[in-house]
DNA sequence: TTGTATGCGTTATCAC
DNA sequence: GTGATAACGCATACAA
């Protein structure tokens, strides 16, 4: 049955609580905050008035006198995969220790959120965490004038406080580790550079070692980030009659859709081609061979942006910014490597 | 560089607004909301001043001044695995439909979200999804009696509406299946039915089938969740001489982990035994041999839910509750049916 | 079409 | 220790 609103019409005030216990409203007020100082006495009858009439505080009036929300804002993509999850995770752990409220909005399937939606989110919270490429640059940088804004594994906008994990350089150690541990010389990148920033960089740390070694670099294989980009991509690599010997894919999805593509198509791994993906999603370790990958302290860095914009928010500190978090390389069977006992068991 | 609070100290305000271009703050609230007639001329004018102010709202105020916060609470466990992440898009897509926000609170690892913070989060929001046994019954009624309240998939609380994806019923089905078609005789259930109200109807199900063909029921294998539970028991039917030919796992984590777990000594899966699990993860299509599972249609719950929050808030409607969504069993190799081609490629 | 005035439910600054 | 009372920023009924 409906049960609420038939006992309190309007919902109990600090008025009615006031009335019920003889009291004013600066005292409730007090008794409430545990701010200065109230007899025993009074603070009971208070207390049970509270009780009595299940009386609960209105956030927004209150948000209107301190003039704080109390609350963090998070803007993400579609919430595929551990990555934004553990990410959103960390971030709500840590802003409830600050005990603010976290607000989320999601962009609609692979696009940006509107302008309108930003801008409502923005009207509710203290301050913004943005996934990188999830808002155009413009809303951006309007937040970022009046909130405090993060952008989190995004491009540098000029005037935006960033935050992100490590890409370039463990790109770079696994394409190596691709070369020289195993020898293969035709690598191929598998993903586009142009889709987000961090695919930029992994794509950056890739061509970075190709180059190095005199290699010419392939164009990358771009598409998108899900299970049916990987299997075009493996499409693409069958009609060329396997131009490569080693794929280094944006994330762990394309990598295994790729890999189970191409093993239907009878082409190895990592016998004929050496694979890694990026996340370490729960399946890489459950396949076989298990998949090399790149392990990234997601959670971490969600905490770490809460408490940066927290500080933010209360003016705790400077622009000491533009902070990146080690990644980890996890090397498995599918770059060629010696399975190790498999699968890892240790969950994440 | 922190560049907010720069250029306007206190923010703009719809006052401030209204001095810039001249005309009242009602005109101002009016060419904002699009509401009452105002001459083309002052409209602009108006939206001329908030460009020029950079102005953005105080929801706080709006939400004091209509009584309505727009928007709507939802409390979760940890975010592991998809099914809470795509329960969590499903119901914040609804909630962006009519403009409401979403304000999220997860509980700490395992436990329940303590009363503190659902009260603050109650205080914020219009009204509240909460996910089975994350909120204790009393708190839970507390908060029903204040504002519209929704438990996901939770035991039935007198008062209080539910909403939940049918599991009895699917688990049954599996189970059937396990002993008709493959002529299992020594089915197991793993999982502990009073961790959670839908572990408890999967058992249900498992436990009428047997009692149905008067196999006598052995206790579940209770534990937890995650993966490392699925090796504890695993090890625990080793250690009991493999008591089972079949095991139905409350999840797929439990089921993959196990299966591995099982492999590492020798027993085979599907040959020795067969196991299911549920949920249908990405790593149940990838395995071999392809985790027979049941798929729940979670974002659409999601959505429900948050439809019927918004209803209830609005007061659309009356008390037509407790629906119930069908779910889907998946049949791959891991039951002992021919594997279909593998993997199944249409991602989730 | 536009402006005035009041209320929304808190917090906080004063007096007492 | 307690009570008036003025903000807080917006929406809106009522006048003009």
């Amino acid at each position: 049955m409906a049960t609420h609103a038939a006992r309190t019409p309007a919902g109990a005030t600090i008025y009615s609580v006031a009335d019920a216990a003889g009291v004013s409203i600066a005292t409730v007020s007090r008794v409430i905050q545990g701010t200065g100082a109230v007899s025993e006495r009074t603070r009971t009858k208070v207390l049970d008035a509270i009780e009595r009439l299940d009386y609960m505080p209105t956030a927004a009036a209150r948000s209107l006198a301190v003039r704080q929300h109390e609350a963090l804002g998070l803007v993400l993509p579609e919430l595929s995969g551990p990555y934004f999850s553990e990410l959103l995770m960390g971030f709500e752990e840590a802003a409830a220790e600050h005990r603010l409220s976290v607000v989320l909005s999601l962009a609609e399937h692979g696009g940006t959120l509107d302008a309108d939606r930003f801008a409502r989110l923005a009207a509710t919270v203290d301050g913004i965490a943005v996934l990188g490429g999830v808002v155009d640059d413009g809303a951006l940088r309007r937040i970022a004038r009046q909130k405090p804004l993060l952008v989190v594994a995004g491009a540098e906008t000029p005037g935006v406080d960033r935050l992100a994990a490590e890409n370039t350089t463990s790109s770079a150690a696994l394409t190596a580790h691709l070369l020289d541990a195993h020898g293969r010389t035709r690598p191929v990148f598998v993903g586009d550079p142009d889709i987000a920033p961090d695919v930029r960089q992994r794509f950056e740390g890739f061509r970075g070692v190709l180059q190095e070694r005199g290699i010419a670099v392939p164009d990358p294989l771009r598409g998108g980030l899900r299970e049916a980009d990987g299997v075009r991509a493996a499409e693409r690599l069958l009609a060329d009659g396997m131009p490569a010997d080693a794929v280094v894919c944006a994330n762990d999805e394309i990598a295994l859709a790729l890999t189970t593509r191409l093993a239907g198509a009878g082409v190895g791994v990592p016998a004929d081609v050496a694979v890694t993906g990026w996340d370490d999603v729960m399946a890489a370790r459950y396949v076989r061979p298990g998949l090399t990958t790149v392990r990234q302290p997601v959670r971490e860095l969600g905490g770490l942006v809460a408490r940066r914009l927290h500080e933010r928010v209360t003016g705790a500190t400077g622009p000491q910014d533009e902070s990146v978090l080690a990644t980890r390389v996890v090397i498995r069977g599918s770059c060629g490597c010696p399975e190790p006992g498999h699968p890892d068991q240790r969950a994440t």
